[in-house]
DNA sequence: ATATAATGTGCAATATATTGCTCTTTAAAA
DNA sequence: TTTTAAAGAGCAATATATTGCACATTATAT
């Protein structure tokens, strides 16, 4: 998975659970100015700050070996 | 998955490839000064970092859905 | 159309990730 | 045991992630 693809799927789930941008920052400790950034594309973020949006959004990082088969 | 066991997961992975740091170092361009220290248990590397070893490690990043059933 | 909420951005300060160099420590091989 | 390979660590320079503040833009609701 492509690390812009990561980030909007972290995107995607925040909205599912309707919560806002403020919202998230405030229960993951992460401050809203870096959530902006990462959500609008830019950006490299540190592990630490993906696991605690991840955590809050009842998300967890794996790492996977990689298919030899691509998906269609 | 805490953030330290994704990468002991990379250093596992590293070895049964049979690859030294320095040689995941060169293949992957993330700088051996930087490996040594992940792999030693320091630093909070960036979603770049983390991508550049898996891939050459041949693993990827994912995002999950937290299971509520816990592992046993 | 207007008001309000949500998201995006420029700027600047601070913290820290990345890196190379050198040296030490540890593990493996001869 | 001695030699060699691999991994870990101190130091210092540089790049950049994180953050808050203020303001702009966009979307939503009234």
């Amino acid at each position: 998975m492509h690390h812009a693809d990561l980030i909007q799927q972290l995107k995607a789930r925040r909205e599912v659970l309707h919560l806002t941008q403020e919202a998230l920052a405030e229960l993951s400790g992460v401050g809203l100015r870096t959530l902006k950034q990462l959500e609008s594309g830019k950006g490299n973020p540190t592990l630490l700050t993906i696991e605690k949006l991840a955590d809050v959004l009842g998300l967890e990082l794996l790492l996977q070996v990689k298919s030899l088969i691509p998906n269609q």
